[in-house]
DNA sequence: AGACTTTCTGAAAACGTTTACTTGGCGCCG
DNA sequence: CGGCGCCAAGTAAACGTTTTCAGAAAGTCT
C-alpha cells in the first residue's frame, strides 16, 4: 500500500481496486488522517481559498457582504481569507502581497482614491474581481453599485416631493462611492437648485454631528439626504434630540438599506443595495475567472442596480417602491 | 547567489554580507518576487493563519467581533480564515476538518447545544480558544460573556425601577447564551414575581412579532427585556407602530449594546458587551497558546464582564452606568 | 608562518503531497 | 502455448521553501 494509492483513493482520481481502497479508507479513519493542505497546494497549485479584501470592517454593510460571499464560497467548498485595509491603497497592496500563494483568487473592495494604484501591486496572474472601485478595469472583472443612479433617483424623488432646499451629508473625500453619490445628488438636484454639501465620513458619529449642525442652523433645509444609512441614523438621533421632528419639520433619507433602517422611527427612506447578492455574484464571477484564467471577461464592469425604498422619514410615503435599474444611462 | 542566501536575506535569519543582501533585495524587487506561502508553511509548520469559526455571520454583533479579531491579528501579522456554521455542531465539525493544516490555531464561537460534541471533532493538537460555549473546558482556553450576570442585573434594575410585570423575549433554545440570559432573567426577578418568557430567535423579525403580540395583549407587561438589541429594536418598532409609547406605556431593554442601540428613539437601555475587545483578547490568548502549546492555560475559562447601560427606553434614565463585573458570583 | 577559530556561503535534505512513468501480473488472441 | 496489450500498483520526481551541514575564506593568536 503505497502513498500513491492513498492519494488516488482519497481523490478518487484513477481507478483503485476495491480491496486497496477499503484498506486505505480503514487505515485513514483509524489514524484520523487528514491530508496536509500546504503540501497539497504546493504541488497542485490550488489552495481552494479565496481572499477577501475589504475596507475597515464596520457595521452591517460589511457583515452583509461577508455573509453573501461566505455562503457562496461555502457552497463551492472554498475557504475565505478575510483582511481589511484601513484607509489607503498602500496598505491594501501590503495585504495583497502577503496573500500571494495563499489564495486562488482575490475579491476586493477598494474604493480609495489617490495614493498608490492597485494595478502594479496586484500579483500578476492572480484572478481578481473588484468591487466598488474607480480603478480602470483591465485588472479583472468588476462590480460597481450604481451609486450615481441611486443618489440621483433619491434626490429627484425629494425634489418631486416638493422640497426646495435639499442638503447632502457626504462620505469621506477619498472614497469612490462617496464621490459618486455626491455626483448623483448634484445631478438629481437639477439646474435650478443649489447644492449644499456637509462633510461626513460614513460613521454614525459624523451623521450625528451633521444633524446637530443642521438643527441649530437658521437656514435649515427642508430635506437631508445622507450618503449612507449609518449617517442618516446618527443624524436622525441628533435631530430628534434637538426637538426637530422627522419628517414633519425636516425630511430625511439614507443609502444602503441596512437591515436596521426600517426599524428606526420614523422608518428610513433609503436606496436599497443588496450587498449580500453583490458578494455572491462577485464570488461566482471569480470562480469562473479562476477556472479559465485567460478567457474570462477580462475587463467587464457590471453595474449592480439599486432600488428606491420610500418609507416615512422623507414625508412622501406612498408605500411604493420605484425600481431604478441602470439609471446611469 | 544561492536560494539559501535568498531565504536567509528575506527572513533576516542568519547573518548575510551586506553585498549579498543588497543583490538579493535588488533582484527580488526587480522580479516582483514573493515567497510561496504554501511551500513555506510546508517546511516550517506555520501558516501564520488562524481560523475563525462563527455562527451565522449576521448583524453588527459579528461584524464587531470580526473587527476586533482582525485588528489584533493584523497587528501580529496573522491572517484570518473565516467560516460560519449554520446552526449546529455537526457542520462546525465539518468546517473544522477542512481547516486542518491551514491554520495554526482556532478561534471558535459555538453556542450550540445538543448534537455532536466538539471535543472529538477538534483536530487534536490544534490550539483552540473557545468563545461563548457551554462545552466543558479541557479543550483549551475559553472566554464567556457574563450573560447570566448581565441579564440578572438588567432584570434587577427593572424591578428596582418599580416595574411589576417584566416579560422576557428569549433567544433560540439551542443557544447557550440565550439560555444563560433566561436564567439571569429568572434570577433577577427574585422570588415574588412570575416569569413571562416569549419565544424569539435573535432576529429583528422575531422581536417585531413579539412586540406585536405584546401590544395586542390585554395583559400587557410593564416592561420588556429582550435577549438582544436586535430583537429589542424589532419589538420597539412593533410597539411604536401599534401606538404603544416607550417608555411611557411600556419599558424596554436589550442586550449587547450594538452601535445602533443609542441611535434608535428612544435610545435603548441595554447591557454593554465589548465583543471587539473579547475578540482581541481571545486572539491574544490563542497566540500565547500557539507559542507554547503545552503550558498555555489548558482549561482556563475567563468571564468577560458586562456593563449596564441605562438610557431612556427603560423609563429610569438617570444617566448613570452601573458596572456589574463578575456578577455571576 | 602555521594552526585554530570564526564567519559567511552553497549544497542538499526534508516537508507531504500529486502525478508521470515504470513494472508486474493477467487475460486474450493468434 | 507464447507474445501482446492492458490495467493496477508502486517508484520517483517535482512543487518552493527552510535549515542543517560542510567547506572556504578570512582573521587571530602563538
Amino acid at each position: 500500500m503505497s502513498i500513491a494509492s492513498v492519494s488516488r483513493t482519497l481523490n478518487n482520481s484513477s481507478s483503485v481496486t476495491p480491496g486497496v481502497r477499503e484498506r486505505v479508507l480503514r487505515a485513514a479513519s483509524r489514524l484520523h488522517y487528514t491530508p496536509h493542505a500546504a503540501a497539497r497546494s504546493l504541488i497542485s497549485r490550488r489552495t481552494h481559498t479565496i481572499g477577501l479584501l475589504l475596507p475597515d470592517i464596520h457595521g452591517e454593510y460589511f457583515s452583509e457582504l461577508i455573509r453573501g460571499v461566505d455562503r457562496a464560497a461555502r457552497a463551492r467548498g472554498l475557504h475565505l481569507l478575510v483582511s481589511s485595509t484601513h484607509g489607503n491603497n498602500a496598505e491594501a497592496a501590503d495585504a495583497l502581497r502577503s496573500m500571494n500563494g495563499r489564495v486562488d483568487g482575490l475579491l476586493m473592495m477598494s474604493p480609495y482614491i489617490g495614493g498608490a494604484s492597485l494595478e502594479d501591486a496586484l500579483p500578476s496572474g492572480l484572478p481578481t474581481v473588484l468591487m466598488n472601485t474607480h480603478e480602470p478595469a483591465g485588472i479583472g472583472a468588476a462590480f460597481v453599485v450604481d451609486d450615481f443612479g441611486g443618489a440621483r433617483a433619491m434626490t429627484a424623488h425629494l425634489v418631486a416631493a416638493g422640497y426646495e432646499d435639499i442638503a447632502h451629508i457626504r462620505g469621506p473625500g477619498n472614497d469612490f462611492q462617496s464621490l459618486e453619490r455626491v455626483r448623483g445628488y448634484r445631478a438629481g438636484l437639477g439646474a435650478g437648485r443649489v447644492a449644499r454639501v456637509i462633510d461626513g465620513d460614513f460613521t454614525e458619529e459624523s451623521g450625528y454631528l451633521a444633524g446637530r449642525t443642521l438643527a441649530a442652523s437658521d437656514t435649515r433645509p427642508g430635506a437631508v439626504f445622507a450618503a449612507n444609512d449609518t449617517m442618516a441614523i446618527g443624524c436622525l438621533f441628533a435631530l430628534t434630540e434637538a426637538g426637530v421632528r422627522v419628517p414633519h419639520d425636516i425630511a430625511l433619507a439614507g443609502f444602503d438599506d441596512i437591515p436596521i433602517a426600517r426599524f428606526v422611527s420614523p422608518p428610513l427612506t433609503t436606496v436599497r443595495v443588496d450587498v449580500a447578492e453583490m458578494g455572491r455574484r462577485a464570488l461566482e464571477s471569480l470562480v469562473v475567472a479562476i477556472a479559465d484564467p485567460d478567457a474570462a471577461g477580462r475587463s467587464s464592469i457590471e453595474t449592480v442596480p439599486v432600488e428606491l425604498v420610500v418609507r416615512t422619514s422623507c414625508g412622501a410615503d406612498s408605500g411604493h417602491r420605484t425600481r431604478c435599474k441602470e439609471a446611469r444611462e
